[in-house]
DNA sequence: TGGGAGTGCTTTTTT
DNA sequence: AGCACTCCCA
C-alpha cells in the first residue's frame, strides 16, 4: 500500500513523505520551489501516515490558505487511501477556528447564533458605530479603521493592550474598543475576529487545549510563507508533545506580507522546530527550461531569499512572447487573436489563462472576448454571495437566525422600501441604546407612524422565523425572497440588471439546496443548517460559481493563480506603475513585487507570453507607460519578440511601424445597418436578451441578417427584419 | 420619503 | 470611466 503511493515520487520527495515520526517530535520544513510536486508531498504525506497505522484519521489536522486549496486536498487524499476521512480536519485557518468556536461557543463567549462579518458587513458596521460615536470621519476613515482593527487582531492585540500617546490614537484605540463591545453585543465576529477568539480559547482554556493537543498528533500546513502571526502562534498552541508539524512553502512565493503574512516564520519556524529536517523540493515538473530559466533569473534579483534553485528534465521548450502594444484595446485584441491561432492549432480554451496585476484590468480583456465569441470565466473580482442582492437575501436570513444582527437589521429594513427613513431608524435606534437591546426588540417600544412601518418588517422576519422550523433549507430561502418582498421589488423593473438579479437569487435557492445535500463538515459543528449556510457563504465567498464549466479561457489576478497551472499563460499589463505596482514604494513591497511576477511565470508549462500596453485607460484618464523592469531582469536569450499568430500587426515588432498603427484602432467605421444599427452595438431581443452584434450581411434592407452574440445564450444569426432588435 | 442628479474617490488579495 | 455616497427636490 505505502510502496505504491511512493513510488511515483522522486528522492526527495519520498524523503519529505517519508520523515520518521517518532523519536519525538519529530518536525519537518520543506522548502518547496513552485511546481515541485508539493501538494503531492503534502497529500501523500498524511495518506503515508494512515496507510502505514502511523495515524488515524482523528490525529491529522491539514490547514490550508485558501478553500480551493482545502477542497482539492481532500478529494486527493480521498482517491489515495480507502479509510474514512470523516474525522480528519481540512481546512483554511478560519473555517478550523470557526469549527473550534462553532464547537466551543459557550467556553468562547460567544452566543450559538454567532454570525461572520465579511469585509463589506465589517466595513458597514465601522461606519455605523462612527456615525453612532460622532467621530470625525474626515479624520478617521472608515477604511483606515478597518485596517488598524485588522492589524491590530491579527497581531493578537486586543484594544485594552493597543498603546496610545495621543489624542489622534487614543481616539482609534477607543474606537476599537467600542467595535470589540459592538461585535460582541451584536453576536458578530469578522474574519481576524475567528482566529483571534479561536487563539484566547486555546491558550485561556487549559483542558480544552490539552484535549486538541492530544487528539491532533500530525498537523501539516500548506502554504506556510503566507501565515502571519497569530496564525503561527494558533498552529504553536496547537502543538502538544507528541505532536509534529509538518510545514510546506516557499519563500519565493510569498506574496501576502501586504497584509501581514510574515516569511520570517519560515526562519524561526526552522530555528524552533525543524533544525536539520529541512528538505529542498528544486525539481520542477511544470515549466519548459526556457519558462524556469527566465523566472529563476528574474527571482535572483531579491536579496531576502532562504535561496533555491529550480531545475527541470525537461527540454528548453519555446522562448517567451513578448508583445508591446501601443494600447490597452490593442493588446486585448492581440491576446483574443492568438487564442485564437491557439485554439485553431488544437488547444481547447481552458488551457490559456491571462493574469493581471489587478482586478480593473480585466475589463478591456472580457470586452475582447466578448466580441470574439471566446468562451471565457472571471475569478475574483464581484463574487456570488458579495453581490448586492445575494447581501439583502443573506440579511434577512441572518435576522432569521440572529434578530440580534443590527447590521443585518438596518440593511434591510428599509429594503425593499417600506417608508421607513432616517428619522424613524434614528429613534429606533435611541430606543436600542437607552434600554440596551438591538434593534429587533427595539421596535416594539417605537410608537406612531414609524412604529407602524418598523412592525410590518418585524411581522415579516418574525413570519420567517416560525416557518424555519417546518421548511427545508431551500424551501426557507424561496419563502423568504417571496415574503421579504426582495423578488418583487426586482421585477418591478425590468432592467438588465435587474433580470440578472432575479437570475442571482434564483442561483441562491439552487445554492442552499445544493448545500443542504452537499456539506458534511459544517454539521458536526451546528446542527442548524441554516447557520451553516450562511457561515458558508461568508467564508466561502467565492467557492460558488454559478453554471456548469464549459471550456473557456480563464481571467484572473497574479494573486489568484497561485497554485495553478496552464499550458498557455499571458501576463498582461506589463508596465511601471501597474506591475510592478505604483503602490510598491519601499525596497520589501518592491521584492514583493517581483514575488509575483515570479509566481505568475512559473504558472505556465508550455507558453509564456508577456504583453504590455504603451498607454492604458486609467481612472477615465489616458496614461501613457514605460515598459515594466522586469523585461530587463529577464535575460534576452530567453525571449522572442511578438506572436507566433498572424496577428495583423504582429508583424511590427520595431516600434516606428508599431506606432504608426495606432491610429487605426479602435477599428474603422463600421456600415450602418437599417434601424439605426452598428457592429459592435449592445442589442436586446425579446428571446434572447442581451447582446452584442459582431457581424452583418446586407442584401438590401430588407433582406439584411446580423450575427449577435448572446453570451450564455449563443452565437445567432438573425434576420433584421423580424428580429426586432432594439438598442440597449 | 424616495428617487435622481451631483460629487468625489478609486488599494493589489484572502478569509 | 465607473461607482458609491450625499444632497436636493417632488
Amino acid at each position: 500500500m505505502s510502496d505504491s503511493l511512493l513510488a511515483v515520487l522522486n528522492s526527495q520527495q519520498k524523503k519529505a513523505v517519508t520523515l520518521p515520526v517518532s523519536n519525538p517530535p519529530a518536525h519537518g520544513l520543506i522548502l518547496a520551489g513552485a511546481g515541485s510536486g508539493k501538494t503531492r508531498v503534502l497529500t501523500t504525506r498524511a495518506a503515508w501516515l494512515l496507510a502505514t497505522g502511523q495515524s488515524a484519521p482523528h490525529a491529522i489536522l491539514a490547514v490550508t490558505f485558501t478553500n480551493k486549496a482545502a477542497h482539492e486536498m481532500r478529494s486527493r487524499l480521498a482517491s489515495m487511501t480507502t479509510v474514512s476521512l470523516h474525522a480528519l480536519w481540512i481546512g483554511t485557518f478560519h473555517g478550523l477556528c470557526h469549527r473550534m468556536l462553532r464547537l466551543h461557543h459557550q467556553e468562547a463567549n460567544l452566543p450559538k447564533t454567532f454570525q461572520i462579518l465579511d469585509r463589506a458587513d465589517q466595513l458597514s458596521a465601522i461606519k455605523r458605530l462612527v456615525k453612532e460615536m460622532s467621530v470625525d470621519d474626515e479624520k478617521h476613515p472608515p477604511r483606515d479603521l478597518l485596517y488598524f482593527i485588522d492589524a491590530h487582531k491579527e497581531e493578537g492585540i486586543r484594544a485594552y493592550a493597543v498603546e496610545a500617546w495621543d489624542n489622534f490614537s487614543r481616539q482609534r484605540k477607543e474606537i476599537y474598543e467600542a467595535y470589540e463591545a459592538q461585535c460582541q453585543r451584536e453576536g458578530a465576529v469578522d474574519f481576524s475576529e475567528l482566529l483571534l477568539r479561536a487563539h484566547e480559547l486555546l491558550s485561556s482554556n487549559e483542558p480544552l487545549r490539552r484535549h486538541y493537543q492530544e487528539r491532533f498528533r500530525h498537523i501539516l500546513i500548506d502554504e506556510f510563507q503566507d501565515t502571519n502571526r497569530l496564525q503561527y502562534e494558533w498552529l504553536q498552541l496547537l502543538a502538544g508533545k507528541e505532536t509534529t508539524l509538518f510545514a510546506v512553502g516557499d519563500d519565493d512565493q510569498s506574496i501576502y506580507a501586504f497584509r501581514g503574512a510574515k516569511i520570517g516564520n519560515m526562519r524561526d519556524f526552522e530555528r524552533r522546530y525543524a533544525g536539520e529536517r529541512i528538505i529542498r523540493l528544486e525539481q520542477n515538473y511544470r515549466s519548459h527550461g526556457n519558462i524556469l530559466g527566465a523566472a529563476n533569473a528574474l527571482i535572483r534579483h531579491n536579496r531576502e531569499r532562504l535561496g533555491k534553485n529550480l531545475w527541470t528534465e525537461a527540454d528548453a521548450g519555446e522562448p517567451i512572447r513578448v508583445f508591446p502594444a501601443c494600447s490597452d484595446l490593442e493588446e486585448a485584441a492581440a491576446i483574443a487573436e492568438e487564442i485564437d491561432a491557439l485554439k485553431q492549432d488544437g488547444n481547447p480554451y481552458d488551457s490559456v489563462a491571462l493574469l493581471y496585476r489587478a482586478n480593473a484590468q480585466s475589463r478591456a480583456l472580457e470586452h475582447e472576448l466578448f466580441i470574439r465569441a471566446i468562451p471565457y470565466r472571471v475569478y475574483g473580482g464581484l463574487r456570488f454571495f458579495e453581490r448586492q442582492e445575494i447581501k439583502h437575501a443573506l440579511a434577512y436570513l441572518r435576522l432569521i437566525a440572529n434578530p440580534a444582527d443590527d447590521t443585518a437589521f438596518l440593511r434591510v429594513v428599509n429594503f425593499p422600501a417600506r417608508g421607513i427613513g432616517a428619522r424613524a431608524l434614528e429613534s429606533l435606534q435611541a430606543i436600542a441604546r437607552q434600554r440596551h437591546t438591538c434593534l429587533y426588540d427595539a421596535a416594539a417600544s417605537l410608537s406612531g407612524k414609524a412604529g407602524m412601518a418598523v412592525s410590518g418588517f418585524i411581522r415579516v422576519v418574525n413570519l420567517l422565523r416560525q416557518e424555519k422550523a417546518r421548511l427545508t433549507l431551500s424551501e426557507l430561502v424561496e419563502q423568504m425572497l417571496e415574503s421579504s418582498g426582495l423578488t418583487a421589488h426586482y421585477q418591478a423593473d425590468r432592467k438588465k440588471e435587474n433580470q440578472e438579479r432575479l437570475e442571482n437569487l434564483d442561483e441562491l435557492i439552487n445554492a442552499a439546496a445544493l448545500f443542504t445535500a452537499g456539506e458534511t463538515d459544517m454539521a458536526e459543528s451546528t446542527a442548524d443548517p441554516l447557520l451553516a449556510f450562511l457561515s458558508h457563504a461568508s467564508l466561502e465567498a467565492g467557492e460558488y460559481q454559478a453554471g456548469i464549466n464549459e471550456s473557456a479561457v480563464q481571467l484572473m489576478t497574479v494573486h489568484a493563480a497561485k497554485g495553478l497551472e496552464f499550458d498557455h499563460v499571458f501576463i498582461t499589463g506589463l508596465e511601471e506603475g501597474l506591475f510592478p505596482h505604483d503602490n510598491a514604494v519601499d525596497d520589501n513591497a518592491q521584492e514583493e513585487e517581483r514575488r509575483l511576477m515570479y509566481v505568475a511565470m512559473t504558472r505556465a508549462r508550455r507558453r509564456l507570453y508577456l504583453t504590455r500596453a504603451e498607454s492604458r485607460l486609467l481612472h477615465g484618464q489616458r496614461r501613457y507607460c514605460l515598459p515594466s523592469r522586469f523585461f530587463q531582469e529577464i535575460p534576452s536569450e530567453f525571449l522572442k519578440n511578438a506572436f507566433s499568430s498572424s496577428f495583423s500587426r504582429a508583424s511590427m515588432s520595431d516600434a516606428a511601424a508599431e506606432r504608426n498603427a495606432a491610429p487605426s484602432f479602435p477599428p474603422e467605421k463600421t456600415p450602418e445597418l437599417p434601424g439605426g444599427l452598428r457592429i459592435g452595438m449592445n442589442v436586446r431581443h425579446a428571446t434572447y436578451g442581451f447582446g452584442v452584434i459582431v457581424d452583418a450581411e446586407i442584401q438590401c434592407a430588407e433582406e439584411a441578417r446580423v450575427q449577435v452574440n448572446f453570451g450564455s445564450n449563443g452565437m445567432k444569426w438573425l434576420a433584421l427584419p423580424q428580429a426586432r432588435l432594439e438598442a440597449a
